[in-house]
DNA sequence: CACGTCATGCGCGGAATGCGCTAGCCCCTT
DNA sequence: AAGGGGCTAGCGCATTCCGCGCATGACGTG
């Protein structure tokens, strides 16, 4: 059924596929950090693999902040990152930022806001350097890092348990910071968001975590852009109160956005310029 | 093309094209450092003018060494420095290197350590990233970034009001965190500390956390490198509890050591590789 | 006034990329 | 033990990006 003329390159077997596939991506970001630059038929030749393969490491590897995408190749991002680098070379990175921009212009000068953990929260953060006088409480590192040298804004962190893949903090020092503060608005990031079940995260500690922070604040967005819409990757569900607000993005599907209407939520669309897009509502 | 020192006189109006073109290299330079990473399609909408300008401009730059060049556009190839953070690393950067290397080989796998903010106590934060099982606790920014991505390492944020001049948590969440937590070892740093009264800051703020973590630590370190000791800049003082260690590099003369000795303090002076360089005691 | 220089816009060919599809292997379930 | 799900690798195609050459317009100079 396949065409045989495929080319006979000595490939071999590989006896591990999956063990393979991680150690041919350490050693890419090893070789790429160590001689600065590495092109895809270079890497290609060396792991005995198709430039397809390689294209695909990298996409992960930049999705993942390790390294940096060239025309030819990758590139080493020099030694520790800076976190508005890592973030612009995520993925979705237009549409976050689009979504974080009409955020940022909900939020009047003089109020207290709750950040969340998460990317797109994290873009929301920058935005937010501008807006003055400010007050911004968070549970994300992405969000401090984003204010750490914003004098003009007043940063609360509530402090916790860091959770190494989210680079958010949570836990009973969270819990019990967020339970003496109130918020004019908060803005939640979430894996996954429906319109019955409210935001889906990986751990239960994490969507209690999100139900207070909802609690605590007169206002709730939740910032996701399109892919996040609808699934149910994992188990634990953050109920959200009444009048709460999704924000997404542009790419998002018609029918994806409808259950949410129909649900009674707000749904705003924005395009990359964090303009309204959408019908209007 | 050969450089000219033409004097910046960006007065705005730029009525000639070559200026026109250097001032948006410039320009293009500057976003691309302060942001990180700059598209073609972002560049070409900002300046108005077409991919193809900003292609060339980019090629230019890229010769120049001043660019690196991404897929869609090009980014930054040394990290932007932040003013103030950037310097007080850089400064006596091998001291304070030497003194973090120490401090964390005192500490033991499976403990619970308590670190302050600051960018010595930043450098120890690093070099425990290899140090598990590990419990860190911390008031510093610094710290927490250094250990972001180290799976291994437990952290946990204190919370608190951002300083942003030193990038650490201070205020009464902080406090009230500490209080419902003990540790092994804490590990201070400070603007200056003296043999008669402790640790020197700004802002009472500061002194009142540095007494409220000491306390609650079984061994208090104080890591200060040379040029620390001794001075008097500010009026507010920490006064810590006996039995301390003084941590400092072999830049210290012997006359700004003497007193912590005579005063019954612990006083351990390192070279840079973090061995014990000073008189054995 | 004529000419050279420089920068910009536009179109083209080539290369690299991303995506969808298919096939093979591992592991877990039934 | 057989089957199915998940993951990975290879391949072809549409899209995007890049570099280059050419034409045009503006400025400065002789």
């Amino acid at each position: 059924m396949q065409p045989e003329q495929r080319p006979p390159s000595e490939t071999g077997g590989e006896s591990s596929r999956q063990s393979g596939s991680r150690y041919r991506r350490e050693e890419i970001v090893r070789l790429a950090t160590s001689t600065g630059l590495a092109s895809v038929e270079e890497l290609a030749g060396a792991f005995e693999v198709t430039a397809s393969t390689i294209r695909r490491d990298l996409a992960q590897l930049t999705a993942e902040g390790r390294l940096a995408r060239t025309y030819g190749g990758a590139m080493a991002l020099l030694s520790h990152a800076e976190p508005s680098l890592r973030q612009r070379i995520g993925e979705a990175f237009e549409a976050k930022r689009g979504i974080a921009r009409w955020a940022a212009r909900q939020v009047v000068a003089g109020e207290t806001v709750l950040l969340d953990a998460g990317s797109t929260v994290g873009a929301l953060a920058h935005e937010l350097r501008w807006t003055s006088p400010l007050t911004v409480a968070t549970t994300g590192l992405t969000s401090i890092q984003a204010l750490a040298d914003a004098e003009d804004v007043h940063v609360e962190c509530l402090g916790g348990t860091l959770r190494h893949l989210s680079q958010g903090f949570v836990g009973p020092l969270t819990e019990a910071a967020l339970e003496r503060m109130t918020f004019d608005r908060v803005f939640l990031g979430a894996d996954s968001v429906t319109a019955d079940r409210g935001i889906c995260e990986a751990e239960l500690e994490q969507t209690r975590l999100k139900e207070l922070m909802a609690r605590q604040a007169e206002r709730v967005y939740v910032l996701a852009h399109a892919t996040k819409l609808g699934r149910r990757p994992f188990h634990a569900w953050a109920q959200l109160p009444d009048g709460w607000t999704l924000v997404t993005d542009d790419g998002a599907e018609p029918g994806a956005v409808a259950p949410f209407h129909a649900a009674g939520v707000e749904v705003v669309v924005v395009d990359a310029e964090g303009h309204v897009a959408g019908p209007p509502d």
